[in-house]
Parts: structure tokens; C-alpha cells; sequence
DNA sequence: TTGTAAGCGTTATCAC
DNA sequence: GTGATAACGCTTACAA
């Protein structure tokens, strides 16, 4: 059996409770007791037992992070990032991967969430209902990366990522470039869409977006979505995100098109691949790590005030050798 | 306050123990009255507390999974898996990430442990005997893709994938083949080692392998390697990992050599990554979501016997682009 | 088949 | 500053 308080109690001469104290009240008790029970305990080797503390306490010391899918670099750069910043807070992190199923999400959120002392959300498609009633039934919840009425939100700022991409290609002299979106119904893909929409005016002359629909958030969406930029022929592709650009990347390769002599590729977030691929990709860093760190900050201790926080992190462009200054010519028609 | 046992047992009109007899053993009650009560608990929207149950059961519901870096791909599968595999079977999963540090492992391990229902462990390099001395101080505990003697191990079978790559290779016609190694003290990179050497007589004649020597099991560790390869005059690279293949691939472009027309590289793994890159990854293909899986069986219901269970899972070799046929002429020198 | 009652290990309350 | 004691919500002897 394991060795409990009450042998710590036992063994230093002192009461149960003011054991209790020694180890998660120290100042309330006097220096040499203190210390002494400490020291018995380190000895007996006690381990408080989390059950028996969560029971009268009402807190677990877990924290739940439900994901729509764990191998998406994208979430396991967020995922490493949350244990690590729960972990130094005291709180450990239940890891629930959803696939992609928001239907299963919200379950996940109502079954894990109801006995941990928050739950981190990532949840890009889930209906706002859905959403409300989840958060309704339960303890603290903090969206990561999308935002809805009345919860708080950490987001990245998904808007200003497309509008930097679009001044890039601008600027090197792109005039046609296309736009390759993720999945339908998700939430960051409708904020970039507004980035898309922000400056077509005087200040980009000539600009003049394609949009290539909605696909699949992998590889295979940006196959499918390059085929359909060579058709609208853009000289750029701006991928919602970078496991797509990798996909747009091989299909244009094996259309006989160079990247970036003859067409440009833009991903986004900058997951760990994007530097992983030749050319390397050009695409809108998010702080992927700093994302799961203020989330977990933000559930822990919410600032006061009537309005849920809402947080957006600022992105970057990084612009590697996937974008250059479109030929003079047309891309080359594909061979076959 | 939530709803408690007591409220349901009360609103139904039976014992609490009755009720709770009804949610957790509904063979012991008359069937009217077991439907009744769930109804009820239903209908009062019923959650048991898990802190409760755990007190007195002893069981918390949890795994705990402990990984040297959830960003590496291989673990980020490996996590999808377990997670996946647990919840199916009524429990939710804890994962830590130990970045990289046996130290924090071993703590994370007696920590977290403590209070779940079993510890998967993913680690690669913590010694023996410390291995021993966190097995000892808690509750079940099961090893992947590592062993240690007294302690249960799912492993992949590392020796033959190094063995198939090998064969490959040869039978390609390669006849110097360098092997660039993961971290020191890696366990599966010992293993891999041992098939290295295991075929080098008459089966495969000729036959010349060339020890490259420990590197970080990244990217960067790759790049290392591939101007260790290019020196040593090899016209294949088997990399311990898909991730160190992939900074071979990169490197060998740089310095102007092609793959696989100059030099083959081979992976291992079959990380997502793989298949991302051009060219695509010949590889070991180890059955990550498998080896979770099994894990998971494993760790919460032993096989009867004396000795810990050992389960070694098939590793095949999948041939993609990264592996041709030599050069009849030596490799080029690289330009600079 | 059902109810009563005793705990599980900890913290909170309240005297002292 | 410290010690009894109750209580957290549940399961499980044991008794009926």
C-alpha cells in the first residue's frame, strides 16, 4: 500500500492536519514542524494522492486538450506547448484527438472536460450552437484558434497572415494569384478569406485573386488544388496551410512546373515541415508554441472583467525560396 | 453543484447503493428498477465523479504516455494511437512531453504514474538501471520501442528493417553503403546497428558498410551525414530516421548530387513525413498506429505468465523514389 | 434483491 | 499554531 498522510502524520508525532498544512500550507505552520514533516516525507517517500485531494478540493489538476487531429504538425506544436506551460503551472494534460470529427469533439469536451479544471478547445469546425452548448454544461473552456460569442478565444491573427502573403507576391510583381482553402466551415479559413477581400484597392494595383474552394487540410487538398490553379493561371498560390503547400509543391513538380521560376507557393503557419521540403517554403508563421502557452495561461487564471479575453497573436511572413518574381511569359502550359 | 449519486438514488426513490449498483453492476439489480434509475440519472444529467470512484476503486481511469518530443512525427503517431486505442477502452490518456531529457522523463514517469493505471514509455536512451528504478516505484508500466530486462516492451523489429534496407539496396547493386545513426545510447539505433552487421557474408557478396556515426535523430543530424556519406564515397545512405533522410536528401542537393540517381537514401520509420518530399522516401515502414495500440492492450491486460510480455511487430520495407541503381561511375565530386 | 454503513485520503472548519 | 472531526462522492461488505 502506499504510504499515506496519516503514516507522514504518524511518523513525525503531528496530527493528519497539520501534515496537511506542512505540505500545502507552509506558512501556517511553524518553521521546525514544518520542516521536520517535510523531511519525514521525503524520507517515507509519500506522494499525495491526487483522488482523495480532487475529492474535497474540487480541483484535479488536469487540464483537457481536445484536437481534431494529433498528427497535424499544426496541433502537435500546439500540443507540446500546452503540457509544457500545464506542466510548470502544476497541471497535468489529457490529450483527446477528435478526428477531425466535430460531432466527436463536442462528446470528448462534455465527457473529459466535466472532471479537469479547464478545457483547451481546438476546434475549427464546430457549429457555434454546438459550441455554446459544450461550454455551457461544463467547467472553464478557452478556444484555440477560433472564436465564438461569449468564450474566450486565443487565436492567431489569421487575417493579417493573407494580407502580408498577398503584399508579398504583390510586391514581387504577382498580379493573378489564387487562393487554395481549407476545409468548409472552418473558422480561420473564413478569416483568411477576409484578408483576401482586405486590399484589393489602390494600394495593390491589378491584384486579382482566385479563389480554388474549399479541400482537404493535407497533402493530397493542395494536389488537387494546383491542377486548378494552372488552369486559372496563377502565377502564386497561397495555401490555407503548409501540409497543403507541400502538396502543391510535389503536384506542380511532377506538371513539369518550377517553383518558384515559374509559379510561387505560399503556405501557412510554418509548421516544423515547411523548412523540411525543397524549395524550401515562404509561408505566414504562426507562434505556434507561444499560441498553446497563452491559452494555457489565459484558462488558468482568466482575467477579471465581464467580456471573455480574447487574444490574437500576431503572425509573420517568412519568406523563404518557394516565391519569387513571376516570368515575364505566361507559366508554361503542363505537358500533358 | 453537480448532480450527485445521492440526487439520482433520491429522485428515483431506491438506496444509493442501488443506484450506484444500477450505473456500475446492472446485474445485481431487478431490471424495472436499473432502468428507472438510469432514466433518472439520465434525466438529471448524471456524471459520475471520477475522483470518488478512484478513491475507492483505486483506479483512475487514466493512462499516461510519456514521449521524448511530441513534435517528432514518429511519437506524434504513436500518441494518435494510444489515445485512440485507451479511449475505446474507457480511458482517457496523460501524455508528457520529456523534450529530449532522460532526467525529466524519469521524473515525469514517477510523477504522473503514480496515479494512473499504467505508463507508456517511450524512451529511447534512459539507462537500464534507471529504467529499473522508475519500474520499481510504481504501477504498471510498459516500454516502447525499447527493452529492458524484467520490464513488458512492444517493440519494432529494427534489426530486420535495417537488414531489408540493406538487401535492397544490395540487390540493387549498391555495394558501399553508409549508415548514418541516431543518439548515442539509443536503443533502437543499437538494434539497427546489430542488422547492419548481421548480412555481410557470402548472401551478400561484396558487401561494404561504413559507420557514419551518431547524430541528433533530425533534420540537422541528416545534413551532418550526408557530407560524412559523400566523403566516405557511398552510393546509399540508410538514415536511422525519416527526419535525418530527409536533411540527407536536402544536404545532397545542395552540394549538387542527385538522388537517386547518384546516391540512394533510405528512411526509416515511414514517418507522415515520408511521402511529402520529393523524391519520396524509400523507407522502413514501422506500424506506429500498431505499435500504440498493441501497447495499450498490453499494458491493461497482461498476459498471465512469469515473464514480462515482449511483442516484436514486423517492419517492412516500402520502396519509393529515394533508391535507384548506382551509378556505374563513382558519385561526382561535389563542386565545392 | 435491496438498504445501511463504513470507509477511501485529503482538506476545511472550528475549537483550543 | 495545532488538533479533532466532518465532509467530499462513491463503492462495497454485510445485514436484512
Amino acid at each position: 500500500m502506499a504510504v499515506t498522510l496519516r503514516d507522514v502524520a504518524r511518523a513525525a508525532g503531528v496530527s493528519p492536519a497539520t501534515a496537511s498544512r506542512a505540505l500545502s500550507a507552509p506558512d501556517l505552520v511553524a518553521p521546525e514542524r514544518r520542516e521536520l514533516v517535510r523531511r519525514v516525507a521525503r524520507e517515507l517517500g509519500y506522494r499525495p494522492n491526487r483522488a482523495a485531494r480532487e475529492l474535497i478540493t474540487g480541483r484535479s489538476g488536469h487540464l483537457c486538450l481536445v484536437v481534431p487531429d494529433l498528427e497535424n504538425p499544426f496541433f502537435s506544436a500546439v500540443a507540446k506547448a500546452v503540457q509544457a506551460r500545464a506542466r510548470a503551472a502544476g497541471h497535468a494534460v489529457v490529450v483527446a484527438d477528435a478526428e477531425e470529427d466535430p460531432l466527436l469533439e463536442a462528446e470528448l469536451v462534455s465527457h473529459l472536460g466535466a472532471q479537469a479544471d479547464g478545457v483547451l478547445l481546438c476546434s475549427p469546425r464546430m457549429s457555434p450552437d454546438d459550441l455554446a452548448d459544450v461550454a455551457a454544461d461544463g467547467g472553464p473552456l478557452l478556444l484555440v484558434n477560433r472564436e465564438a460569442a461569449g468564450l474566450p478565444s486565443v487565436v492567431i491573427d489569421n487575417r493579417d497572415g493573407v494580407r502580408q502573403a498577398v503584399r508579398h507576391l504583390h510586391a514581387l510583381g504577382h498580379r493573378r494569384i489564387a487562393y487554395a482553402g481549407g476545409p468548409p466551415g472552418s473558422w480561420s479559413d473564413a478569416r483568411r478569406r477576409e484578408g483576401l477581400a482586405d486590399d484589393p484597392g489602390p494600394r495593390l494595383p491589378g491584384l486579382d485573386v482566385v479563389d480554388l474552394g474549399a479541400h482537404a487540410p493535407v497533402f493530397a487538398g493542395g494536389v488537387a488544388a494546383a491542377d486548378l490553379a494552372l488552369a486559372a493561371g496563377a502565377t502564386a498560390v497561397l495555401a490555407h496551410n503548409d501540409l497543403m503547400a507541400l502538396g502543391l509543391l510535389d503536384r506542380l513538380r511532377t506538371r513539369g512546373v518550377r517553383v518558384p521560376d515559374d509559379v510561387s507557393v505560399v503556405g501557412f503557419d510554418d509548421a516544423p515541415v515547411a523548412t523540411l521540403v525543397t524549395p524550401a517554403l515562404t509561408t505566414v508563421a504562426a507562434p505556434l508554441a507561444r499560441l498553446g502557452r497563452t491559452a494555457v495561461d489565459l484558462l488558468l487564471d482568466p482575467p477579471r472583467g465581464d467580456e471573455p479575453a480574447r487574444v490574437a497573436l500576431p503572425v509573420e511572413l517568412v519568406v523563404r525560396a518557394s516565391t519569387a518574381p513571376p516570368p515575364t511569359a505566361p507559366p508554361p502550359a503542363a505537358p500533358a
